[in-house]
Formats: C-alpha cells, structure tokens, sequence
DNA sequence: CGCTGCAAGTTGAGAGCTCAACTAGTAAAG
DNA sequence: CTTTACTAGTTGAGCTCTCAACTTGCAGCG
C-alpha cells in the first residue's frame, strides 16, 4: 500500500521555503495591484493580453486559453471589467456563439496607469533579488515543471512525448 | 515621472513562464487535493502543521504566523475544519483571549489519507522534473525571494539588514 | 481601582473562483 | 431537412479569501 516515494529532509526544506514564497509573493502582487489600481492581478493579466493584440480585441476562449484561465472564470471577469467600463462584449460576426473581449480606450488607460508600479513591484521583489544565473535558471525551472502539468501551456521548446 | 526600469525580454520571458507555472501549479496542487481528499490545499497545510505541534495543538496566532496567514482566514479556516469535526477549538488557560486549535484524530486520519497523493503529487509535478542542481537552484531563489517580500518569514540563515 | 492603549480572535459583507448545469449555435451524418 | 454531437459562452450556488469593524481581555499608568 505504502510505496509512496515520500520527500528527503533537503526537498520537504526546499518545497516549503518554495510553497511560503508562492503564496507571499502572490499575495503580496495581489495587493499591490489592489491597493494602487484596485484590480487583481488576474484582471491586470487580461488586461495584458488583450493590450497586446490585434485591435485590442480577443474572442473568450482565444482570451481563456491564452490565460490558462477557464471559461466560466474568465466570464465571470470580463463581466465586471464591462461594468467598469474597462472591457466591451461584442458579437463575432462569424461565429453567432462567440463573443469577443474589446480593451476600451479606460481600460487601456487603467492598464497604462497601473504597469509602472506593477513592474517596479516585480522588479523589486523577484529581479533585483537574483543573480542574472539565478534568473535564467528559473525560467528553466517554470518551464520543466509547467511543462509537467500541461504540456500544451508551455512554451516552444518542448520536445517531449512521453 | 518615468524613471520606471521595465524588463527587458529576457526578463519579461522568464517572468511570464513563471506567472504562468504559478498559476498551474497551484492549481493543480488544489484540484488533487480537492478531488482526491475533499480539502482545499489551505486546509493541508493547516493539518501538516497542528500535526507537528506539540499535543497536536497551537494557539490560533501561532499557528497563523507558522502559515503566514493572516487571523481573519485562519479563523474562517478553523471554523470550517471544526465543523468537519477535524479541528476543535479549546479556551487558552493563560490567556482568555486566546483559542487553541486541537488536531483530532479525525484529522489526523484524514491528513494520513491525504498525505501519500499529496506527495505523489508533488513529486511528480516538481521533483521529479528538476535535476538535483535545480532543486537547490529552487531553494535558494525562494528564500531570496522570499526574504525581500517579508524578512521576518524567511528561514533562518538571513543575515541582512538592509 | 479606573483609565487608555493594545493584542487575540471573530464576524459579516463583498469579491473572485470552481463546479455543474444550462442556452444557443455549429457541424456532421443520415 | 432532421437528428445528434459538439463547441462557445453564460449563469448560479457554494466556497474561500480580504478588508474593515467589532468584542473581549490583557497591561501599564495614574
């Protein structure tokens, strides 16, 4: 029953400084962005993508998968950025189904106000904290165990079937 | 006004498979959790802890600050767990103020039920990925990120103070 | 003792997320 | 053209978390 391969002392010290720093980074992105702009950090990230695509626009499941967010999720979400007046719905002339996720020119403008102290907050806290070898070495990191979870999320580069 | 120092590509690359992991990661750790043991990985980890104490037992702010979380959730927290019937809560006899969370032996026998797909789990998203180089690599990028967000909650072998 | 200030913990409202339905439209097969 | 299967997206209930009060008790000072 019992042939779990359980974690050496040197990994369990390793998974828990790793599980703390997750969660007090996360928290600590989350309530910068909060506190400054009042948005979560979800709601900055798909402010994001949508800044950076192709007339500012997006359809839902485009938006979803480049999020690795769920649909119901990212419903819910755009939902309240419409009612902030941040995001627009409008129909998808080819797909009477989709809808599709517009960046109003607020939106871009909350986005625009939000990014300095989003990037200063990320630079200080993860940037200036590692050694360039440190930080090429956790790109590797993220990308072997994101490669892990999901293969389809991760980046060009894998070469991997299993 | 824009002295802000953005990331370079490199940078912004590295930062985006890690938001990205982030985000994968936690989750999958939760869904495991959830579907094979009925308990959000919050509510692990509040377990593993009171596990480890003394009797099994902690006062509320202790065992917050070992979490780094904050009253108000723990509390919420408890709540749920004692109407599980997998935590109680006794008065503290120094302080009347105080509460002391008690890990029952439901509890216990549920964490020992969870424990072996939890670290499964675990090892299979993270360990398993990493070479030995790496896991160390995650150690120390951890606690140095760790230790710029909140110094009081970094490991012992913090020797900076400014 | 009677203040004032602070610490421990709880509570309730509100926000975001998950999960499981559900609606509506597309696509493929007969 | 109808039936069936699938996809896009939304919705609502329930859960956890945050934030800001609020209650209760401790501690120090007069």
């Amino acid at each position: 029953m019992d042939d779990t391969r359980w974690l050496s002392a040197a990994e369990l010290e390793v998974w828990r400084t790793f599980v703390t720093m997750f969660g007090a980074l996360g928290e600590h992105m989350d309530r910068q962005l909060q506190r400054d702009s009042a948005m979560p950090y979800t709601y900055y990230e798909i402010l994001v993508v949508l800044s950076h695509a192709p007339d500012r626009a997006l359809r839902m499941s485009e938006l979803a998968g480049l999020r690795g967010s769920s649909r119901s999720r990212l419903s819910h979400a755009v939902a309240r950025l419409e009612a902030q007046g941040w995001v627009e719905r409008r129909e998808c002339p080819t797909d009477k189904r989709g809808s599709i996720a517009v960046l109003t020119d607020a939106g871009f403008a909350a986005l625009e106000a939000a990014a300095p102290g989003h990037v200063t907050t990320v630079r200080e806290a993860v940037f200036d904290r590692l050694t360039p070898e440190q930080v090429r070495a956790l790109g590797a990191i993220s990308a072997a165990i994101l490669d892990g979870i999901d293969p389809d999320k991760s980046l060009p580069g894998c070469r991997e079937l299993g």
